[in-house]
DNA sequence: ACCTGAACACCGTTCAAGT
DNA sequence: ACCTGAACACCGTTCAAGT
């Protein structure tokens, strides 16, 4: 019992969360709890409350991982002069990065810290560069100052989609794959917001 | 202890779901438990397990409850002959009624079942009667055909908005309100799609 | 100072035992 | 036949006690 001191305050964050992240991906989310984490590190449940306030601000941390993981695929996607493309481009990495990680994946769509008004502060970044992406993405055709607004509805919509698909929501309405939806939805989007900026008086 | 049999099943079923419903709407997704349901309506909570398969039917039950009185709502939306218009009056509506049904509409919006891939059967139709009404809605611009699928995606499309809403994501985006945000989407979306119907070929 | 592990207050769920 | 309530196997979380 006691003092151990086999790794540094740093070094065991790192374990918890690749612990964490793995059981996460192995398992779902269902099976990340701190007695899961603290056995396959070979530590006590205990230690994990001295390195997190609780236990939702450690899932958080796993799914900042996803989101970092997600992050670096999209940004190898190549971008050029048109939206509709550039948009469908992201899609498509989207829907392989969601393909690849379903459970940690899910585990990013379904978490909701119960009695949570607003996200921490260092949680926001790792969805921020994502939606930078897409920011770039509909440069050519979006005015700037229209450019995150229309970055965060392009988000939320494909998000919205994914949310009911991975809940099992769609395909009982007789809805094609959540691939052409989402195709559908993005090129309505790119195109009634061009529309709407050609329009003469807003 | 023992046998009562003060109330038949189906009167002790509404009872469960009156007091389910009452406990999400005023206290949370987080203090609906077997055993507070189960204290509200004066049975233990064994009873409760004799009624539902397990305590995730419940949760969904309550859902769909929270859904039909959305439906109700929506239904009195008065619609016209223009889809912008209608899917504008729609969403005040909605977002009104999300105003309203704080509590309980987060748990619609929170509540993903673990483990499952698809929902019951029964609970389809909670959904898919509002869904009937976007179709409506769209009906002056959208041909029969393309109908359904674009109300998903209307759908899809404000339910992402409103799910990061609800958890916080959207604020600290230095995003306009959420409200504001939808009226943008739709219009979009509705234009984008109208736009694409005129296109000479698909 | 660091870590343990037993304990506390909860869950969902089951099922022998009462009426 | 219907319902109880104690019990089981879990949770997140805390904290006195060990090294």
């Amino acid at each position: 019992m006691g003092r151990r001191s086999d790794h540094t305050r740093e070094e065991l964050t790192e374990l918890v969360l690749t612990a964490g992240h793995d059981i996460v991906a192995t398992k779902g989310l269902a099976a990340l709890t701190a007695r899961a984490v603290a056995e396959r590190i070979g530590y006590s449940p205990g230690t994990i409350y001295s390195l997190f306030q609780n236990f939702d601000e450690l899932v958080l941390h796993v799914n900042a991982r996803t989101l970092d993981r997600l992050y670096d695929q999209m940004a190898k996607v190549e971008l050029g002069d048109d939206i509709t493309a550039n948009l469908e481009a992201l899609l498509v990495c989207y829907f392989k990065f969601a393909e690849d990680h379903q459970r940690d994946w899910a585990a990013v769509l379904d978490y909701t810290v119960p009695g949570r008004v607003s996200l921490p502060a260092w949680y926001t970044p790792h969805i921020d560069q994502t939606i930078a992406i897409l920011e770039r993405a509909v440069a050519p055709e979006i005015a700037p100052n229209r450019r995150r607004s229309f970055a965060l509805i392009a988000w939320a919509s494909v998000h919205g989609l994914m949310v009911l698909a991975s809940a099992g929501n769609l395909a009982a309405f007789g809805a094609p794959s959540p691939a052409d939806l989402a195709h559908d939805m993005v090129r309505y989007l790119a195109t009634g917001a061009a529309a709407d900026a050609a329009r003469p008086a807003r």
